[in-house]
This record gives C-alpha cells, sequence and structure tokens, in this order.
RNA sequence: UACCCCGUGGUGUAACGGUAACACAGCGCCCUUUGGAGGCGUUAUUCAUGGUUCGAAUCCAUGCGGGGUAGCCA
C-alpha cells in the first residue's frame, strides 16, 4: 500500500500497528478505517502530528482509510477560525503522502448530533439512561460517595419526556442533566452513571441555533466511532479509564457488530518547549510569542513557519515510535531528522550574518570575477552556480579574532584562511575607529590559490563564507532559538518565567545576489551557518527569512567548553 | 485517598521464553575548499526482591518508582 517515491523511512511497528496487523489476519476487520478527532478550540502542534501520522499512517500502510472528525460537542469553546487552521494543518501534512487514504470528506461530530439524540432516546427507553435533576454539586458529591441520587430510578416514560422538553429548550442551563444508567459503586468514576447530555443554550458554530442540549465526549466520540465505522480509535493516555464507558455504551445500546475499539499511547512531550493547548494560548495572549504562528512554536504552523517541512515532521513521527510510556523526547531529535533531510535536499548559498568589511589590497579595484560554486556536495545533480567576486568584500565578525583563541583557525592577524570558492587571504591590517572598534580588515590575496591554480592545493585549516560588497543583497533574517531556557519548563513553577529572552534575534544579512530569487518552496542551507527559509512576511524586493535550525556547530561546543 | 496504566543506557525505541540491539546525545580519532556532511571507534542499559523454567527484559507475586483519572471540558 505504501506510494513508491516516498521519502520517510520505512513504516515502523509498534503494539499498536501490531493489533491491527493480527486483526487483518485473523479477518476481525476486512478493511482499517482509523479517524482523527481534534477539538476545534487551539491550533494543532507537534503532538497533534504524532497523532495524525499515527491514524493516516496506519490507514496508508494497511489499505485503509481514516477520518478527519472535529469533536465540537462545546460550542462554548470552540470556533472557526480553528476548524480553518485545523484543516489546513492536516492536509498539509498528509498531502501527497496519505491524502487518498482520507476516508469521509472532513466533518464534524455536529454532523450527527440527529443520530446521537436517537441513540440517547433509546438508551433510556432501555432503561440504560434517566434524567437527573441534581446540581452539578450533587452530582459530584454522589460520585465522590457512591451514592445513587433520587432521580436514578424515574420511569422510562417520565425520562422520556423530560429528555424531550430538555431538547426543546423548556430548561435553563445546568438544571437537567441525561446521565447513563452504570454502577454508582463502581471503582471506575467514569462510570459512576456519567452525564451523557448537558442543556447548553448556546449557539454552535455548524448547527448554529438547532440544539438547546449538547452530548458529552464520552458520548459522542464513542457513537461518531460507530457510526463511521471505525475500527481502531486511538487516542492519548488520559482516556485509558475511559474505554470502559466507551465499551458499555457500544454494548448498552446493543449495536450490531463490528464495534470499535479504543487503543490508547502517550502524547508527545518534548524537551525546551510546551505542549498543552492552554499553556501555548497563555504565550500567545501573553505576548510572549507572536501569534500561534510564531517561528518558536511548536504548533504546525509555527513549525511550517520556522521552515520545516511535512515530510521532516512525519520522518520525526516514525522516528520516535509510540508506546504507552510517559516519555520525554529530547528536541535534539527533531532538530536531527530536519538537518538530514534537509543536507541531502538544501541548495547552499553564501551569505554572512554579521558582517565586517574587507579589502584585498591586491586585487584591482575594478575587477570582478564569476566563480563557480557547487549548489549541493550531497547532489551531484545539483550543478552549480556563479558567485562574483571583487575587492571589497563581507566576511563573518566571528570568524575574525584580532586575538584569537587557542585552536582558532579562522582569520586573525597575520593568519591565511581560505575564501571558500576563491582565494586564500592573509590578514595585513586591521582597521579600527577612534572607538577600537574593528571596522576594516586589509587582507593580500594568493592569487594563484583559487580552483585550478598554481597554489590551490596548499592546505589551509580554515575555510569561510564570504560575500562580494557591491553585489550583496541584504534581507531580514530571524534568528530563532529555543523558546525555553530549560530543558523541562512545565515541570515546576511558572513556565513562562523561564521563556528566553534571547529566542529571537533579528539581523540585516549581507547575502549572494541568487537569493534574490529565493523560492519560498526550498530550504536554502547558508554554509557554515545553518538552513533558512523564507518567511511569508517577505514582499517582492524585500527579503525575510527564517532561521529552521544551525548546522551543527562544533567549534561552538568546543569554546563553551571552556 | 481510590481506581487504571507504565518502568530496557543520559534520551527515545527494539528484542514477542533462547547472544540485550538501533537512533539521538556525549566522548575520541580520521577526512574535509562548510569546524557542515561523511567514516571509524568508544562510554553506558533490563527498578528491586522472590518465584516458575534447562533458560526470564519477556510469565507470576510482592514491593518501590513514575504517569493518568476522579468537569454538566475534550
Amino acid at each position: 500500500m505504501t506510494t513508491p517515491n516516498e521519502n520517510a523511512p520505512a513504516a515502523p511497528s509498534d503494539f499498536i500497528r501490531d493489533i491491527v496487523a493480527e486483526d487483518l489476519r485473523s479477518g476481525k476487520h476486512e478493511k482499517i478505517c482509523t479517524r482523527f478527532p481534534p477539538e476545534p478550540n487551539g491550533y494543532l502542534h507537534i503532538g497533534h502530528a504524532k497523532s495524525i501520522c499515527l491514524n493516516f499512517g496506519i490507514a496508508r500502510e494497511f489499505g485503509g482509510i481514516c477520518n478527519i472528525r472535529m469533536d465540537d460537542t462545546n460550542p462554548a469553546k470552540e470556533e472557526t477560525e480553528y476548524i480553518d487552521s485545523i484543516m489546513f494543518d492536516v492536509k498539509w501534512l498528509i498531502d501527497e503522502w496519505a491524502n487518498e487514504h482520507l476516508g469521509r470528506a472532513p466533518g464534524y461530530a455536529s454532523d450527527y448530533f440527529g443520530q446521537l439524540y436517537d441513540y440517547a432516546v433509546e438508551l433510556v427507553r432501555k432503561g440504560n439512561a434517566y434524567v437527573c435533576d441534581m446540581t452539578p454539586e450533587e452530582t459530584d458529591e454522589y460520585r465522590r460517595l457512591g451514592k445513587e441520587g433520587p432521580f436514578r430510578n424515574r420511569p422510562s416514560e417520565e425520562n422520556l419526556d423530560l429528555l424531550a422538553r430538555m431538547k426543546a429548550g423548556e430548561f435553563p442551563d445546568g438544571a437537567r442533566t441525561l446521565r447513563a444508567k452504570i454502577d454508582m459503586s463502581a471503582p471506575n468514576m467514569w462510570l459512576r452513571d456519567p452525564v451523557l447530555y448537558r442543556i447548553r443554550h448556546a449557539e454552535h458554530h455548524q448547527t448554529g441555533n438547532a440544539w438547546r442540549i449538547y452530548p458529552m465526549y464520552d458520548f459522542a466520540h464513542t457513537l461518531s466511532d460507530y457510526i463511521e465505522g471505525i475500527t481502531h480509535s486511538i487516542c492519548t493516555l488520559e482516556f485509558e479509564v475511559h474505554r470502559p464507558l466507551y465499551d458499555w455504551l457500544l454494548a448498552s445500546l446493543d449495536l450490531p457488530r463490528p464495534l470499535p475499539h479504543q487503543y490508547e499511547f502517550a502524547r508527545l512531550n518534548l524537551t525546551y518547549t510546551v505542549m498543552s493547548k492552554r499553556k501555548l494560548m497563555e504565550l500567545v495572549s501573553d505576548g510572549l510569542v507572536n501569534g500561534w504562528d510564531d517561528p518558536r512554536m511548536p504548533t504546525i504552523s509555527g513549525l511550517r513557519r520556522r521552515g520545516m517541512t511535512a515530510s521532516g515532521l512525519r520522518s520525526f513521527a516514525y522516528n520516535i515510535g509510540i508506546t504507552k510510556y510517559p516519555s520525554m523526547t529530547d528536541v535534539a531529535v527533531l532538530e536531527h531528522t530536519v538537518r538530514e533531510e534537509f543536507n541531502r535536499t538544501s541548495p547552499r548559498r553564501l551569505a554572512v550574518l554579521r558582517p565586517i568589511k574587507i579589502v584585498i589590497t591586491n586585487y584591482p579595484g575594478g575587477q570582478i570575477e564569476e566563480l563557480e560554486a557547487v549548489n549541493n556536495p550531497e547532489d551531484p545533480g545539483a550543478g552549480s552556480r556563479k558567485i562574483p567576486f571583487s575587492r571589497e568584500l563581507f566576511i563573518e565578525s566571528a570568524d575574525f579574532a584580532e586575538t584569537p583563541p587557542p585552536k582558532y583557525f579562522r582569520l586573525k592577524p597575520g593568519g591565511e584562511v581560505r575564501l571558500k570558492y576563491a582565494y586564500i587571504i592573509k590578514c595585513d591590517e586591521v582597521v579600527k575607529d577612534d572607538a577600537g572598534n574593528v571596522i576594516e580588515l586589509r587582507c593580500s590575496a594568493d592569487l594563484e590559490s583559487k580552483t585550478g591554480g598554481a597554489t590551490s592545493r596548499r592546505k589551509i585549516k580554515g575555510t569561510i563564507h564570504w560575500v562580494s560588497a557591491a553585489h550583496a543583497i541584504e534581507a531580514e533574517v530571524r534568528l530563532y532559538d529555543r523558546l525555553f531556557t530549560v530543558p523541562e519548563p512545565d515541570a515546576d513553577g511558572d513556565f513562562k518565567s523561564f521563556v528566553n529572552p534571547n529566542s529571537l534575534e533579528v539581523v540585516t544579512a549581507k547575502c549572494e545576489p541568487s537569493l534574490k530569487d529565493a523560492d519560498p518552496a526550498l530550504r536554502y542551507q547558508f554554509e557554515r551557518l545553518g538552513y533558512f527559509a523564507l518567511d511569508p512576511d517577505s514582499q517582492p524586493g524585500v527579503l525575510v527569512l527564517n532561521r529552521t535550525i544551525t548546522l551543527k556547530d562544533t567549534w561552538a561546543k568546543e569554546v563553551k567548553k571552556r
């Protein structure tokens, strides 16, 4: 069932896929149907990406389908803005990969409100549900005590009448509920007559004012699964204790088989970030980030804007596996996955983030050379391009040190360095302003050391990047770092106090001229610096780039050790 | 507190009663016109105790540790 030109790793094996494979083998199911059921009350994050890749991945690997279903049973918390973003993110993530395994057209639990209500009536008829008049506080207390309430044994006819009047909007919010009649002394709290419907005089984003009662998660989710013919209903660990209720609902309605079954796996936790919708919402509303799609956010929209690709996120989802152990994944795994893909696919470019000017004193003033530069050493088919060289250049200020630390093999007074694709130069003079800041370096080039030249084979320890001053184009470059300074910001204390004050730095970079036509679909490697993607803030003639991820920097690590 | 689930190197996973392996991270070396990439090497693991078995990470029991649930949220 796999598509041929898939560059993500081979399908993994895990306990859920083992079950699916066995169910197919044994003939329990002929065709697998999974689902992804987000509540539209926030933006999707990388944890949802794990779930999407699991559900669509299974559909894809086993020749089944996966439905997208908005779990929209609480009109108070849900908004169409979220629906739009969720649909966009899911499509972005599975497009070209598992889109053909999308089941029914993306829909809503609210599509089934009518059928759901009929099931509720049926439950009442069977004596498996009743209308309860207790207040929320009373309900809580009785449940805690394991005590049966006074309305539990209402006659079926009365329940039916009350339920119909609830539906008709005769009672105020919270006045009554429909509850499952299970077992008030059950050790599992979710079996102590859970609420199935509550009264909410609220307008719903899909159904408008058609309904005055709304089903609870357990009821709506379980029966929506059944209605859609879901075979494997995969959710996160916190729903584990709900599973007996899931099974009870299906059994009590006496539904014909095959019934769906619920399986649970551990949600994703990543170091140096937070993952709950509530906390992400706080970062946005407190202005600690610039919106849900801020490139520092672990949201799918943020990661996309940062420059991460759908295939990269999918590879990551496959790399981390699926278990029931509540683990903490090192964000370095994500970073590694992204680098691995970009190293294979990214065109190389020369750009200087923090420029310092150098003058090649023995190079003629008006002369310009077009030098050949390889586009991607990992991909010979990517070809090469020309970059202009002239007497005045910019190099990275970090690539010069007046008093170099040990093992520093970049440019230093009297020292030599190779300019990538160009000449070996020697720093002859350091020019400073009145304040003592280095403002210019005067260098001489070994004019025979260019590729193919007589001295081109000379062994020079350092090679640095550069751009021709006269030809450079400017770009706003946004340098992102981890959003939090500690590996587990929500371990203890206020997570917001650990926000990294240096998580965003904006510089004006000098770029080689070919970047003028930068392609938003591409990720560029700025040699020796990292991978960069065009930000949507870019306009014709105005380049804005985001640093998706740095290159591995062993020198920085060396410096840090001291 | 009650109930449920889970414990394999620093981290994430594999091994499905038969030699504990892979990736990330770390460390060292080699190579390099990216201190990138790549190559080679290396450190380090079955929560504890008992039991079953020729043989246990795997099965059982107890203990310990971690997580989840106890909304008219999902």
